[in-house]
DNA sequence: ATCCAAGGGACTGTGATTCA
DNA sequence: TGAATCACAGTCCCTTGGAT
């Protein structure tokens, strides 16, 4: 009778209900209620779950299961353990200790066909004796998942560190095959959009091309077929058949790739959308400043000196790390051990950089509550809500004590303030447990996948977000994508119609030159908001206002069509 | 002055798809 | 067949700003 009414709503609301946050959790509970009768204790070899007869709030899910399911472990690995060798390397006594911990987790039987087993390493927080390790899970929710799994297989590229528990059966289903059609079409059409190719520009693809139809094999698979986005075939259909598998670059064309300095394949989730190209990014950057001019609002956030953050970074390029330089890391002296220890030890009331310049008094967490705050919301009452609540709470710990409706009301003015302050709360409380206190400086020496990962963790803590504390607060080379960025681009032909913002984020971020990142979403946002065409809420557009971006449009617009097949023929 | 649709980002629900 | 995955639409809740 009961089983009658459990829908795969109720089922999705049931798994809530016993806490698990994580989707797949909630979906164990989905299995056990489809596959068995309510209140007896199931357990199978492989799942170790059970639910209590009353359903009581208690849920156990094996954490190693989790971990082992949506981490990109290999990344992780990756970057802990550069993380560790930075701060011994600089004398520091690492805090993390990487455990291989494949003897704690069986096999996966293979059910379904997605996905592979994947190796499982945990990272145990070294705790004070007599207290139980500390094993980092990642949060599973569904933004985050889909965020993980539209990174195309980047760890493949790289010849990861080997790990544990490899089982290569059967290629994984991203695996996409290539095919190389029309090349000549392809260049005809560079040559079109941007006359000002360089030559060096197109050697360089050229050699692109060389390098992966060597190393790829072509599929007639269905489903490999599938995988060409077909809105990439219209708006680029000259490459539109080109699919590069950075799983199927050699060592050794990778090789080959810095060997001509080249940069490394493209890993994002349209190889064949080869727009934006770096002219025309600088094409429009040119067009939107001299329409808007200078953007005093976003300038403090541009990096203006010499900082630890960078100094850190410079560690980091130094070991070896992937993290993208950040803009005027050049410059910038390199730091020693101290200045390390400093930015870990101190309180982060404490943690001021001494540049005198007002965006380096922010600390990490500042930048994050502050974004935080700035979600569903405009900018003046972000700035207001946050003004507010440092008046109200002068340091991060005075907020976690606090009553979770004093928090609230001090964020009113922000709107969504039961739901920031939780939020909010959140992350600190965790902190706190996780770290014993309120610092989350730590960052700053990481890499811009680890920070990613490290935030995600948290929730209400998107995509978006991260990138803008990655490119506003710790000046890496991010381009967030918000909802003007996404409209804007999509207008230009940045990226395909189909395109969801995250994939957007990471198409963007891969095609989008680094030095142009900055200046190109504070223009994209501004003009977003300013110009009477490309705003969203479109009323009434004054004749006189031209947009200058809709002359762009129409311009690359007929050269791509003129050499488009595909739309001559009118099949779009 | 009032009404109301749009905007904002993170997250969830659900049907469709894939494939061993 | 069923577990896993994907993609898309919808929800949340408040502010903003155009229309009346």
């Amino acid at each position: 009778m009961l089983a009658l009414l459990l829908t795969p709503s109720v089922i999705g609301r049931v798994g809530r209900i016993l806490q698990p946050r994580s989707f797949h959790a909630r979906g164990q509970v989905a299995n056990l209620i489809h596959s068995g009768p309510l209140g007896v204790e199931q357990k199978s070899s492989n799942e170790d779950v059970f639910v209590p007869c009353c359903f009581r709030p208690t849920i156990r899910v094996r954490k190693v299961r989790l971990v082992h399911r949506f981490h990109p472990v290999e990344k992780m690995v990756k970057s802990r353990a550069l993380q560790a060798e930075v701060k011994r390397e600089s004398g520091m006594k690492s805090d993390l200790q990487l455990e291989s911990t494949s003897a704690l987790l069986q096999p996966r039987k293979p059910r379904g066909n997605k996905v592979k087993p994947e190796p499982v390493i945990l990272f145990v927080k070294r705790e004070p004796e007599g207290q139980s390790p500390h094993v980092e899970t990642r949060p599973q929710t569904r933004s985050f998942r889909n965020r993980v799994k539209t990174e195309p297989a980047e760890f493949s590229v790289k010849q990861e560190a080997q790990v544990v528990q490899e089982s290569e059966t059967r290629p994984s289903r991203r695996k996409t095959s290539v095919k190389v059609e029309r090349k000549s079409e392809a260049e005809e059409l560079a040559h079109l959009v941007k006359n000002e190719f360089t030559g060096r520009e197109k050697l360089r693809r050229r050699k692109l091309d060389q390098v992966t139809e060597r190393g790829c094999s072509e599929s007639n698979s269905k489903k490999s077929k599938k995988a060409v986005d077909l809105d990439a075939s219209v708006t680029d259909v000259a490459t539109a058949l080109v699919l590069v598998d950075a799983t199927n670059v050699t060592p050794a064309s990778e090789a080959s790739l810095v060997s001509l300095n080249l940069s490394l394949p493209y890993r994002g989730p349209y190889p064949s959308h080869t727009s934006p190209h770096p002219e025309e990014c600088e094409a429009v950057r040119d067009l939107l400043a001299n329409l808007h001019g200078e953007l005093p609002e976003y300038e403090r956030h541009r990096i203006s000196c010499p900082t630890i953050e960078t100094s850190c970074l410079q560690i980091q390029e130094a070991a070896g790390s992937d993290s993208r330089p950040s803009v005027g890391a050049a410059e910038a002296p390199a730091p020693n051990a101290a200045d390390l220890v400093a930015v870990e030890r101190t309180p982060e009331e404490a943690v001021v950089v001494p540049t005198g310049h007002p965006r380096e008094r922010r600390t990490v967490i500042d930048s994050l509550v502050g974004t935080l705050l700035s979600q569903n919301t405009t900018d003046n009452n972000s700035r207001k809500a946050f003004a507010s609540l440092k008046r109200k709470f002068p340091s991060w710990h005075e907020v976690l004590e606090a009553d979770p409706k004093d928090v609230q009301e001090s964020i009113r003015c922000g709107g969504l303030a039961e739901i920031k302050a939780g939020r909010i709360l959140n992350i600190l409380k965790t902190l706190f447990e996780e770290r014993g206190k309120l610092c989350m400086e730590y960052l700053r020496t990481m890499s811009n996948e680890e920070i990613k990962n490290e935030l995600s963790r948290f929730k209400g803590v998107g995509p978006k977000t991260v990138a803008c504390v990655l490119m506003f607060h710790l000046q890496r080379n991010e381009f967030p994508v918000d909802t003007h960025v996404f409209r804007i681009s999509k207008a230009l032909g940045w990226v395909p119609a189909s395109a969801d913002r995250e994939k957007t984020y990471l198409h963007l971020n891969e095609r989008i030159p680094d030095h142009l990142k900055f200046d190109l979403h504070c223009l994209f946002v501004t003009h977003g908001k300013k110009c009477p065409h490309c705003a969203k809420r479109q009323t009434k557009k004054p004749k006189d206002v031209e947009c200058p971006l809709a002359n762009w449009r129409s311009k690359v617009s007929k050269l791509r069509f003129r050499s488009s097949p595909l739309l001559t023929n009118g099949s779009e």
